[in-house]
DNA sequence: GCCACCTGATAATGCGCATTAGTGCGGTCA
DNA sequence: TGACCGCACTAATGCGCATTATCAGGTGGC
């Protein structure tokens, strides 16, 4: 339609007029006049063929990225991955197509993996198998998990929450009230969030001088409560009700018998008012960095790891040792 | 590795064995246990250029996808998206690149869209610029609307709520409880689901032998109560807060002496514990359909265009004729 | 000995683009 | 006059796959 070769139609669309090839303005303005009018749009297709690149990036979840019970929790990440990619002006998919025989998770790698169709793609979850993440590291798939990740036949890129400096504070605060005796009620492990937070308990606890106890769990209330101890740390908001109810049912009082510090968030709906002491997870900002770690890593490589700040929050549950001040 | 070309790979791949191609079954064995080795997964973008498809369906939505406003209103039917899509073995790509120059609008067809990446897309939103439908029509690129849409220079496909048989119903059982004077309060019209409600509510009228009033709106408190409704049709939730904060205000009582029926969902939340009488869109059901008739559309083509029947809702705002029974 | 026929596999082609190595042309300089 | 150069543009190639036409080798019939 403007008389010319499909090469400058192509020089024109991608502006490539510095590197020793050019177009006459009047060529150009040519093109683009029928551009204009016939609303010509590259093939994305072809072009990542033949560019190597799409500006796609992949957000895989092994749950439903829409779900309905862990959306509180989700959100926020999917709040910040979507901003930053409007930003970076690149596309999301997400890998609804990775097959899920009933009651099965998803899997990165399904015998017709879509993943190589992104550029890179960002992984969320509180788990992420092993085998998935050395595989994609085997495979030089450029990737950023949401959330710390321990190594897997290699290190792997992330951006986490700083969950043992959150701990530390919130533990340093509980001395400074005057508790010395602190329990931890939860498994520590499974997650590299959980193994996490334990180590700062654990940690800080040392540093302060206070004694760590580890009853079995919220379940074995004489345990806890037989301890002795005058502050409760709980690994999930859902432990720290069970806690509460449980010290309640004792006739105990919150946070007058015994503080109760809550440590992450919800990751499903949790039925209660109690205003936790605890801190915030910086998700939105954790979703933010993942694709801006990303769009790094697939311009120079690397292997980015970082943590970031949680804002603690004050809470009403954590109060003064009985008897003193 | 297997000793074969590439078209045997390709062959052995796709199952191709029924149409005139033959591969023998020790040859295909080799190529699986290569492929099982190696990990080898087929190029998407590659596939799409050659194959003409990509089972992937693109999600347009002019504002974000992960909301921190509509949120509620929208989620439901990206649940539905997601759902039919991981049944159906698909992938959505989210438009986010679309451009957004500060303030304004994404656009579906911006100076480098996307949307002809994926086999088709679906299209989410109050109200859709009839440019981007007409030119979808006319490029022929399949789509599907949620929410029905006025034809745009072609019948556009479209699954939508069936507003008039709804509010047909309220109308008729505001009817059966005496009500007579009823008045519509909202623009009826700027979305094709408001002139869906306002027209039902006008033919339910008509055929019941009532009389339908429309004051200016909720502001018009004046108009409104002078007019003698008994009972309020308010296009939006939030229209029938106000109608009920105004007769409140008044010292009428909601349902004693104003019924009011509110139409719709909430767009954005609305700080309400009102129980309104009205009636439920699907939009879980609606999200999974859009991406069923999408993949029939891709299929056998075809302008499917469906309503969806919505569930009344008792509430506790609709109340017999004061002075009746 | 020749052709017809079937089987199993491959060479060749094209999808729509980006990229590279030219190509033709008019002008410069020695 | 011819070598040389810059300019504006194009022909050709390849990206990784699906598809189609073709081919080599074997078998059976007469």
């Amino acid at each position: 339609m403007a008389g010319v070769s499909q090469t400058t139609v192509s020089l024109v669309l991608n502006g490539r007029a510095e590197g020793g090839v050019r177009i006459s303005p009047e060529t150009r303005e040519r093109v683009l006049q029928v551009i204009r009018e016939t609303g010509y749009v590259a093939d994305p297709a072809a072009r990542r063929l033949a560019e190597r690149r799409n500006r796609i990036y992949g957000v895989f979840t092994y749950e439903a990225v829409f779900p309905t019970e862990t959306a509180d929790f989700y959100h926020p990440f999917l709040v910040g991955i979507e901003e930053c990619a409007e930003e970076t002006g690149c596309d999301l998919l997400l890998f609804t197509s990775a097959k899920v025989e009933r009651g099965e998770r998803r899997r990165i790698f399904s015998s017709e993996s879509r993943i190589r169709l992104a550029d890179g793609c960002v992984l969320l979850g509180r788990t992420i198998d092993r085998e998935d993440l050395s595989r994609l590291l085997s495979e030089g798939i450029p990737f950023v998990s949401v959330g710390r990740r321990d190594d897997a036949g290699g290190p792997v890129p992330y951006v986490g929450a700083d969950y043992p400096s959150a701990v530390r504070a919130l533990v340093e605060r509980a001395a400074a009230l005057g508790h010395r005796r602190m329990a931890y009620v939860g498994a520590g492990e499974g997650a590299e969030s959980y193994a996490d937070r334990l180590r700062g308990f654990t940690e800080a606890v040392a540093a302060t001088g206070g004694e760590g106890l580890r009853p079995a769990g919220a379940q074995d209330a004489d345990r806890l409560f037989g301890s002795g101890a005058s502050v409760v740390f709980a690994e999930e908001p859902a432990d720290g009700v069970a806690v509460a109810e449980a010290a309640r049912a004792r006739g105990l009082d919150v946070p007058g018998d015994l503080s109760v510090v809550a440590l992450g968030a919800p990751t499903r709906p949790v039925p209660t008012d109690i205003d936790f002491a605890g801190f915030r997870i910086p998700r939105r900002e954790m979703g933010r960095r993942a694709v801006e770690l990303l769009t790094q890593v697939l311009e120079r490589g690397g292997t980015p790891q970082e943590l970031l700040a949680c804002e603690l929050v004050e809470g009403s549950t954590l109060a003064p040792l009985r008897g003193r001040r």
